[in-house]
DNA sequence: AATATGCTCAACCGCAGGATT
DNA sequence: GAATCCTGCGGTTGAGCATAT
């Protein structure tokens, strides 16, 4: 039969811990580590807690190379990017984050991140969507602009119309993988296929190209001075109208001329 | 100064999957 | 193979603090 229950939850103690009790953990994983049984460990340690809640303490406060305070922009931009990729799997974030823990990450994600990037995608009416695909989802499927054709003359790019090595905003193992199954195409290129340009106004506008099966958009924000290109699959819908919800999957979204990608986001923040 | 509201983050909860008996 | 436990994980909560009114 399987093993004794883990604890009595009515004679363990429960909320913050004290000093004492912090000294008491640490003094005991030094000397002796967890043993290999969380379960047995606060008896053996003297404490009157789950040895779930010995595990959490531990992990997340107590470790020596627990790092604190707070986040740099450097961990925001990968947290951003990494949960573009594979959504709220807070441990693999973590893992690439030196000295964070996942409910570190956690909680900085939904205390400040989350807004950072919700005002971002209000800014350019996207919404956010939760792909089948877990390699490529980067949880932003549909618009609701007001599409209206424009002549392509009048589109000015802020990047090298030539240019298909982008600065990319996604991680090298993906942007590797989705070069592989989607090559870029440059912006001439896109242009000499027959794209039509859509939606320029004073601050923002766009190329689309729908020749290809693979739709490429380049986007492009005067006031902020970025652009970035998205790739979509999964649909090949020229009869697009004021939203884009039908579409299956979003590959990617590039950027470049964001030097600053969090100063650019602070100019969406409230 | 008092109160309301918002924010942060440590801690808990419940579940899934693997391990153990 | 079945029953049960253990571990790790993501979601959620709520106390305490900060800021606004």
């Amino acid at each position: 039969m399987g093993r004794a229950p883990c604890c009595d939850k009515s004679k363990v103690k429960r909320g913050p811990w004290s000093p004492e009790e912090d000294n008491t953990l640490k003094n005991y994983l030094e000397k002796n580590g967890t043993g290999g049984n969380w379960i047995a460990l606060p008896q053996k340690a003297g404490l009157r807690r789950c040895g779930k809640s010995c595990r959490l303490r531990w992990l997340n406060y107590l470790r020596p190379d627990i790092k604190h305070g707070s986040f740099t922009e450097e961990e925001d931009n990968i947290i951003l990017t990494l949960y573009g990729q594979i959504g709220s799997r807070w441990s693999v974030i973590a893992a690439n984050l030196q000295g964070r823990t996942d409910n570190d990450v956690k909680n900085h994600w939904n205390t400040k991140l989350k807004k950072k990037l919700l005002a971002a995608e209000n800014y350019t009416n996207l919404s956010s969507y939760n792909s089948s695909d877990l390699n490529h989802n980067f949880s932003i499927n549909s618009f609701s602009r007001n599409y209206s054709t424009m002549d392509s003359n009048t589109f000015t790019s802020l990047m090298d119309p030539n240019l298909t090595n982008l600065n990319l905003v996604v991680p090298e193992m993906l942007v590797q993988e989705s070069d592989q199954l989607f090559p870029l195409q440059s912006l001439l290129e896109i242009q000499e296929n027959g794209a039509i340009q859509l939606a320029q106004d004073q601050e923002d506008g766009y190329v689309m190209d729908f020749s290809t099966g693979i739709s490429s958009s380049y986007n492009y924000d005067l006031v902020n001075g970025f652009d970035f290109q998205e790739k979509f699959i999964g649909a090949d819908d020229t009869n697009y109208s004021s939203s884009f919800s039908n579409y299956s999957t979003l590959v990617q979204l590039q950027a470049h001329n964001i030097p600053d990608i969090d100063q650019t986001f602070k100019g969406f923040e409230n």
